[in-house]
DNA sequence: CAATATACGGAGACACTCTCCGTTTGGCAA
DNA sequence: TTGCCAAACGGAGAGTGTCTCCGTATATTG
């Protein structure tokens, strides 16, 4: 790859990473380009569509989502607090912009959804925390750790719609856990 | 209001019916004013936002809500059969066209949404069945109706995003209902 | 220092939202 | 019935966003 195609590539994440964040997912992708300082035609050679730009913001996002789980992991206490303690987590991950939690909780099952790494990722997070719980014989039969992002998905789903802030989402969350715990 | 106004606003409101049924919450307002037979102008007269003119949709749908809890209530059995027939019923209510679920969850809570009124009858449904559980004590303590709606809302919204089957969204409305019973 | 493959940029086609205003029409009063 | 005019209509067009195309510029290679 030329240099200043690199160069460019990378000033677009940048500045996508931003808009995005100031404005939501649903940010103008010209505003996107505009702010990079490059033309539209560069932002869509490098990046199709807005998933894919998605899914190059999302590179060092993995890292965030493992560092996460492993701390949630080393946490020695009662199943139904490391169940929360990773829900609350995951509602955190998934909601770094306006319109991210939907995103990425409809992309969870598809296949050709241009982030599926990144809900592998996430998913496989998951299923460390599901391995950990059912080691204990703490979750109940056919909990699966898709459901469990689904679940909490939406919540998020609905907590990014409704800006509802952490107090409000607990309860919900805890409902979930409750409903999971044997 | 004038003989052709009223019958221009019924062809408006049966056109979006049927846009928004083929197409989704999304469908071109455009599209909407083209198939009803009338000018741009006509359509964001009647109704100034796509809101609104939703609004104006689930004029019958309130009916349709009130006699679904009916019948769910007279049906004798585990307070756990009630809650998950309510809950299939209420993703059903809300599944309309895609978006709705999405659509109507966050406008829950929002006061000034032009469909408050609709999520209020949504609401108060709700709260029947949350009134007939606590009289048999299987309700856990400090759960309310504006809950169940955002939870079984964020199924909904997931399972419409995803375009889970019904099969597939059971388990999730399983796990919720169990969190919430005694 | 060419030569050339690679990448750039932004004009423009197309779609959607929403408004403005010249034109038409329904309903009433004479 | 006729004439008036408030009420309603409609669609052109301004504003915004998506995405493509292709003439232009430049990084790299020999």
């Amino acid at each position: 790859m030329r240099a200043d195609a690199l160069r460019n590539r990378e000033r677009l994440i940048e500045a996508a990473r931003e808009v995005f964040r100031e404005q939501g997912y649903d940010a103008s992708l010209d505003e996107v380009a505009r702010r990079a300082g490059v033309g539209a035609g560069t932002l869509y050679r490098h990046f199709p569509s807005r998933d894919v730009l998605m899914d190059a913001i999302l590179q060092s996002w993995v890292d965030r989502v493992n560092d996460a789980v492993d701390k949630v992991l080393v946490h020695e206490g009662a199943p139904r607090d490391l169940l929360l303690s990773w829900f609350e987590t995951y509602v955190a991950l998934i909601s770094m912009h306006k319109g991210g939690p939907a995103k990425i909780t409809s992309a969870m099952g598809d296949e050709s959804s241009p982030i599926v790494t990144k809900c592998q990722v996430l998913s496989a997070a998951t299923q460390r925390v599901v391995d950990r719980l059912e080691e204990e014989h703490a979750l109940r039969d056919r909990i699966e750790a898709v459901q469990m992002c689904r679940l909490v998905g939406g919540v998020a789903s609905v907590a990014d719609n409704s800006d509802l802030d952490r107090a409000a989402v607990r309860p919900l969350l805890e409902v979930i856990a409750d409903g999971m715990l044997a």
